[in-house]
DNA sequence: GTCAATTCACATGAAAGAGACCACGGTCTAGTG
DNA sequence: CTAGACCGTGGTCTCTTTCATGTGAATTGACGA
């Protein structure tokens, strides 16, 4: 009879972490380090809403991994702590970018709605029905103010185009009993100058940016972190450093650099080894990479991993890069041979580019002069994981 | 030799269609008293 | 009489197609030196 516990138990004794939700994206520590402007400011900002007044709408820029979510939430949650039962005010989240939850106006409205205690169906209803539903709803609520936080807002907009943040400002008007305080997140930078000048100026009324973190805050983050999570003595000080040095190349990415260290710990653990060393950094940098782009190969339809068949086809064939046409003429071979309808080279197109987005491919465009303008595809994949994506691919078209 | 026009092979945009999904209201059917 | 099954209509959403327009430099060809 095999003892479990012992089994159970001896894989406690080996863990190396101690708690590690710490690590994990969705946490949200008690304080935030190298924020406390930025946190002041939000807090400034949106503070008189405790007297049920309206403020201004507030607008957080910043990369991804910078902090804006985890600050604004955290104020949030501060001034939900104040408001107690009473009701003043009503704080609601809401991640424009979920598929298939919020990244259209319909799902981004219906949402809300169900965060207020109403209900509306998935789809089947006009947008205006929706509308109002919304209105209804919140003049019923009794909270005086309603404070909307849309995170990733920018993808939102690029997806359903800014007539809806139009709407959503124009709602105080219409609203009587009840207003609106908008708060958007966007990773990117440029984002309200793409905007309509009326909305830019009613949702920018006031602005932060948040700036990535540098080594030296990536550290102190880590640092904080891994105290909690790993047990003691698991982390050493290169490790840290060398987390923070690979996430701020990559433009000061907090939520990399933690993932990087799970990761690490994670991989240090099934290794039976008892302390993170940096060649477990360098392995996890390796698998986060690996993970993430197998993952969206797996995942992406059946016309998407045709397209990109034929570009690796291709590409074994001819070193130097190769072009939309060819990419084209070959993918409509593999289609006649699985038999595949065939899409547009419009379609294709698109394709390619979103694969460029993705950065499987690196897409240019170029102009070959009398012989027209193209994209010049070259893989962005690296080698060692180049067989494996074939076999995915090879695997789930049935080839 | 120079310079503007031409030309290619797509890129990029806009609009609209197909097909899946769904709500709603009306009509039909079968079970119940 | 009534609950539930079954339409038809009208709506959203995603993926595509269709049609239209844009684009950057190699090439061409007229022009002048």
């Amino acid at each position: 009879m095999v003892n479990l516990d012992e089994i159970f138990d001896s894989v406690s004794d080996r863990s190396l972490f101690r708690n590690k939700q710490v690590l994990q994206a969705n946490y949200s520590p008690e304080d935030i380090p190298h924020r406390g402007k930025e946190v002041g400011h939000i807090a400034s900002i949106l503070a008189p809403s405790l007297l049920g007044e309206k403020t201004s709408n507030l607008f957080v820029y910043g990369k991804t991994g910078t902090g804006k979510t985890l600050s604004v939430q955290h104020v949030s949650n501060e001034l939900m702590k104040r408001v107690k039962n009473s009701k003043i005010l009503r704080i609601e989240y809401l991640n424009c970018k979920l598929k298939k939850v919020a990244d259209t106006e319909y799902r981004i409205l219906a949402e809300l709605i169900k965060k207020l205690g109403g209900s509306v169906p998935a789809t089947g209803l006009p947008t205006d029905q929706v509308y109002l539903k919304f209105i209804e709803i919140l003049e019923k609520s009794e909270e005086k103010l309603l404070i909307l936080i849309l995170d990733e807002i920018d993808q939102a907009v690029k997806k359903i185009s800014d007539n809806f943040l139009y709407n959503l400002t124009r709602l105080n008007s219409e609203l009587r009993d009840v207003q609106i305080i908008i708060v958007g997140i966007s990773n990117d930078l440029r984002f309200l100058d793409c905007l309509d000048p009326r909305v830019r100026s009613s949702l920018g009324e006031e602005e932060l940016v948040f700036p990535p973190y540098n080594a030296i805050q990536l550290q102190d983050i880590l640092r904080k972190r891994a105290e909690e999570a790993f047990k003691p003595k698991v982390v050493t000080e290169g490790v840290i450093a060398k987390c923070a040095a690979f996430a701020a190349r990559e433009h000061g990415d907090a939520r990399r650099a933690l993932d990087l260290l799970r990761v690490a710990g994670e991989i240090a653990e099934r290794e039976a080894d008892f302390k993170i060393k940096i060649k477990h950094i360098d392995k996890a940098n390796d698998k986060i990479e690996r993970d993430k782009i197998l993952d969206i190969i797996e995942t992406e339809p059946k016309q998407f991993q045709l397209v990109l068949y034929s570009i690796f086809k291709l590409l074994e064939k001819t070193k130097d890069g190769i072009f939309t046409g060819d990419i084209y003429t070959y993918y409509q071979d593999v289609c006649k041979n699985v038999n595949v309808d065939i899409l547009t080279q419009r379609r294709v197109s698109d394709i390619l580019a979103e694969f460029d987005m993705l950065g499987l491919i690196n897409a240019r465009v170029i102009s070959k002069g009398r012989w027209g303008r193209t994209r010049e595809v070259k893989l962005a994949i690296p080698e060692n994981i180049l067989e494996k994506s074939k076999g995915i691919l090879v695997g789930s078209l049935g080839l």
